[in-house]
DNA sequence: GAGTATCTACGACAAATCGTAGTAGGAGAC
DNA sequence: GTCTCCTACTACGATTTGTCGTAGATACTC
């Protein structure tokens, strides 16, 4: 029952609806029947690993993501195309591939990105 | 020193230069002072996990790969995208700007792509 | 055919990670 | 002062991974 970090994510996902969040907030949120002090301990380990920080707001801890989702995404990418050892080429069809799959529209609008970046550049 | 499966990929590694190999052969291929029973292990759970396909030659098994560097690789994006919950749009741009930190003229490549696979279709 | 080498099957153990929560003690609310 | 809430600390069990050891079967060598 432990190895794929949902809560962890789950917790994470909370954060990352912007904004500063008591334990007690991120536990409501969450909306499970876990203990207060469940929620502490993720929260912190969390801030241990540098993914969320945190403000003392008279007793109590206010917490925030570190990174945004979008930020914390690019950085799992960057991670799997550094596991790809840089050779991005079946990484770019690998991509692609999966784009097309979960949302064939989207490679119109990857197109529209890709120009808007060559514009920008 | 566990959690990163880093001797499971680095034996992954291995099978994904293609055809058949034995346990010793992985073994020395892997080129560190582990013991034999370390990389049968390896290839055991590897197996279970259905990463590994393998053959009885004799006494002894044969492994291999039962997807290809680029297969995993791609099941690796599509878990990714699942967990960025379709929302495409952050994760094409972050994989735009991986792409473009890793290597700028990918770009270029990944645009050739598009256009092939529109023709495709 | 006895001795040696080689494999596999099974089991073990330690470390790390994660889910889950209890307890103790302090600080504020009334 | 008593009640409530929060933090800090500790703990435990499951799971994953690295790392081997042992025992038994098979094969190779004289």
């Amino acid at each position: 029952m432990a190895r794929d970090a949902a809560l962890e994510r789950r917790v994470l996902d909370v954060l990352w609806q912007g904004g500063e969040w008591s334990v007690r907030q991120v536990l409501a949120e969450v909306d499970e029947p876990l203990a207060y002090t469940t929620i502490a301990t993720v929260l912190d380990r969390l801030h241990e690993k540098g993914q969320v920080q945190r403000v003392k707001q008279g007793v109590s801890w206010q917490y925030w993501a570190a990174r945004s989702k979008d930020e914390a995404l690019a950085a799992e990418v960057g991670r799997l195309m550094a596991r790809a050892e840089a050779a991005p080429e079946p990484m770019l069809v690998a991509f692609l591939d999966q784009v097309e799959r979960v949302d064939p529209d989207a490679l119109d609008r990857l197109e529209a990105l890709l120009e808007a970046r060559r514009q920008r550049k």
